[in-house]
DNA sequence: AAGTTATATCGTAAAATTACGATATATGAG
DNA sequence: CTCATATATCGTAATTTTACGATATAACTT
């Protein structure tokens, strides 16, 4: 109980760690941006709006589900994407909790 | 502008991108969090709540100044860090009006 | 001037991420 | 059954990140 990485909450704080680390790339930002202006897609309109390739397109798509933010429901042979309305929930409350609101900063202090 | 990595807005979206990928640590965010409730501090008070060597700690402050999340202020020997007001408020601002609202999410489609 | 303290930067090793092509699997069409 | 489509996963290369020790700099103390 030392050091900052000694505290309470650790897995929520993990949790919201792991969905800003999926957001903080910019590919899967706006595969993010993409799902929310389209509600509901397959991998392949994705891939499609990409410069990149399938295989890496499917990649990013894992590391956003495994964080909670898309969810992947099997429609025969495609895979249909949506946002995980949960996890954005989770992540909008969390996200306000957790990071601070910073109303005054760097008071002239004097050091000894 | 036939793909999502060609859209308005971009050096809005890569700055937000860059904090949340900053945030998307759990060493900077524990930074982060340890500076919110301290206020301010130089940087030996970080490396001592941390198990991480200086010069680890030193590169982490420079991601975090470096995305706009803190300021550093060199005070005599040391530099004194607290968080980024204008930075803050700008990524909460733009926290919420770039991750999505999700209200409805896959809706039961029929896929021909 | 010499020593101490605080910190940033450099060089580098290890680990993780990102991207690709190839491949395996599964569904639907013919 | 065969072919096409859609996608996940595997293997791998290139790049980036993370971490460390060593070093350079700068400011106080004595």
């Amino acid at each position: 109980m030392s050091d900052i990485t000694t505290q309470k909450n650790v897995s929520d704080r993990e949790r919201l760690v792991k969905m800003l680390k999926a957001l903080g790339n910019p590919v899967r930002f706006q595969i993010i941006q993409f799902l929310a202006q389209r509600q509901v897609c397959i991998t392949n309109d994705i891939v499609r709006a990409t410069p990149l390739a399938q295989s890496t397109v499917s990649q990013h798509l894992k590391v956003l589900r495994e964080a909670g933010l898309i969810k992947g429901d099997i429609e025969g042979p495609a895979t249909c994407y949506c946002l995980d309305t949960d996890g954005f929930t989770w992540l909008k409350q969390n996200f306000q909790a957790w990071v601070p609101d910073v109303q005054v900063c760097c008071p002239p202090v004097e050091r000894h």
